[in-house]
DNA sequence: TAAATTCACGAAACCGTTTTCGCTGAAAAT
DNA sequence: ATTTTCAGCGAAAACGGTTTCGTGAATTTA
């Protein structure tokens, strides 16, 4: 829409197209006297290059793509304010992709990437993903992939993400070290390596301390909210309920803290509760709330560095970036303080 | 990136470039079998057209960008959510940008909308903004704006917003029915219109119950957490004390409900407090907070259907659409329940 | 049967930059 | 004085699509 493009700027200084795009870019070529006339007349005219006709030549978006299951979540919010700032730093662009942890929309989403939309993606999987076809298709097509928090180990591929395995342990030992015995551990899905993962820290460290995990103590839950409240509920009734509840998912300790008030369970008293989560309010939360929490903002900063080694630095093996932010244990009233 | 073009397609087809192209938009001009043809071969050979050489003729780039001063905050979270919602459907890529309620990064980062790289742009201004002209250049350089949430009452624009004078008002009200008679109003910045029309609405509510308001319940807080800590601290230990209080803004009940307890305030009996705020967690804080909620996705959703009417219809006059979504008052334990 | 119309496709301009290559005149080297 | 170098710039070919316009054949109409 800009009426006015290098064509119009260069005319009006009396110079040729070529010779203006070079000044614009500090191009050795140009004297300096006439990069000084180009800069100053493009400023008058509020000269802005058409970016995507400088995408299409230089083969280059100067965009990335973050592709999140959603964005309610405080994670992902805190993340994408951390990846948002460092491409704000380094001049980039970047596109925002929910799949509400759908598999067929990041691979329709995906797909779209291999045609030079964008330079780099940073992606948390989805809960459904397991075939990685679709993200393969993107690295072989040179463009870069850096998972963050929801990798998929087997990918090659740079990975962010933190110490879940270590983090489920810990929050584990901790109950235990209170006083817990049942301990039930609630997930959304399985197919998610940061949930396995967290939940063979709890299998091992309840094994390690001599405990028994019940069946019916891992409970998993599903997206749907009413559905949730029907499989807690029956989890904080039955006879011979845990005494202790790890979620690995945060959204699930609203429907927790609400039913436990319904049926009348003092938290710790009754039940201790950790929650692997990002609130800002955990710890004005009645009572407040134990966690597990992830360096969402570094992650996302480191995430985004990462990426953008990758995409400017050719010959860099960015595949083999794997780090590792470790998560740290906030421990608060909802476990005895 | 990708090594197969449209050229190659043809070459693969034995057809020309242009019917290519006219086959895979289902042009009228080309036959059933040609195009069933086209799509099988451009199917095979994972054919993705580049978006770029497409933005270029056509001018038009399939991209909007949202603009917020940050997304920590739950209410711009959700309200993304519902614009990338709309936009998905739509088919059209979502730039996300933040201002940190700066300014000089609002202007800076809206004049880089002027050469075509958005379609539309939805925007939340910065609590420093108070002239418009990076925005009504937008405008006139026929790229249509929306205003949510944070409008600029003057300027010529769309604007989807909620009944923050409304909600002022039946906030106090409230506060005001529950017992509170010296209410102190806590805001960040006093140039944002949201927070002036809210303080409009407790303002008057407060003259309209006779009520006085001293100066010093009138508390401007800034971005810096430290500084809001003091600030607070000295609002809530000052003799004659405030009886209420009502935030404008969600990130301060944190330390609101922090210095309560360190200073042995007991809310509600001691303290009433009422946040604006989207907060998921509201209902299970200790004790649960009473808020004025926005309907942040709805208006995300909104916002963004208005934008694409405005994209995609000329001469509709998205300009005059001045859409108020309601607030809502859900009363919980913090005003007495 | 001749003329008009329709159908299906190709050629080529075009979008706004970037970049390579070539040209010119002046300074430097021989 | 002649050649070489070089600074400074212009011409033009890309980049990969879209779109206008033209064309020949098939079909319809007069």
């Amino acid at each position: 829409m800009p009426e006015i493009n290098i064509r119009a700027l260069a005319k009006e200084l009396n110079l040729s197209i070529g010779t203006v795009s070079k000044a614009l870019k500090d191009s050795y070529e140009i004297s300096a006297e006439t990069k000084r006339r180009v800069l100053e007349v493009a400023k008058k005219l509020h000269y802005a290059p058409n970016p995507y006709a400088s995408s299409l030549r230089r083969k280059k978006s100067n965009t990335i793509a973050v592709v999140v299951p959603e964005v309610a979540d405080s994670y992902f919010s805190q993340a994408i304010k951390g990846i948002e700032e460092i491409a704000q730093l380094k001049g980039y662009h970047v596109l925002v992709y929910l799949t509400y942890e759908s598999y067929a929309r990041e691979k329709q989403i995906l797909d779209e990437f291999t045609n030079g939309r964008v330079d780099g993606l940073l992606i948390s999987v989805s809960s459904e993903t397991c075939s990685t076809g679709h993200i393969e298709a993107l690295n072989s097509n040179k463009v870069p992939v850096v998972f963050f928090d929801r990798a998929i180990d087997e990918t090659d591929a740079a990975k962010i993400t933190t110490n879940d395995y270590d983090s489920g342990y810990e929050a584990t030992r901790h109950l235990i070290e209170r006083g817990c015995r049942k301990i039930a551990y609630l997930s959304i899905s399985n197919l998610l390596v940061i949930n396995t993962k967290r939940m063979m820290g709890f299998r091992n460290a309840m094994t390690d301390s001599k405990l028994h995990v019940d069946d019916n103590n891992i409970v998993n839950c599903s997206n749907d909210d009413n559905e949730n409240n029907r499989i807690l509920t029956e989890v904080l009734k039955q006879k011979n309920r845990a005494d202790g509840i790890i979620s690995s998912v945060e959204k699930l300790i609203t429907p927790v803290y609400t039913i436990c008030k319904q049926l009348k369970l003092q938290i710790p008293a009754d039940l201790k509760v950790l929650c692997f989560s990002n609130l800002s309010t955990a710890h004005i939360l009645n009572p407040s709330l134990t966690t597990i929490t992830q360096p969402a903002f570094d992650m996302g900063k480191m995430a985004a560095t990462v990426l953008f080694k990758a995409v400017e630095k050719r010959n860099y093996n960015w595949q083999d970036e794997n780090l590792v932010i470790p998560s740290k244990l906030y421990i608060r009233d909802s476990t005895g303080g």
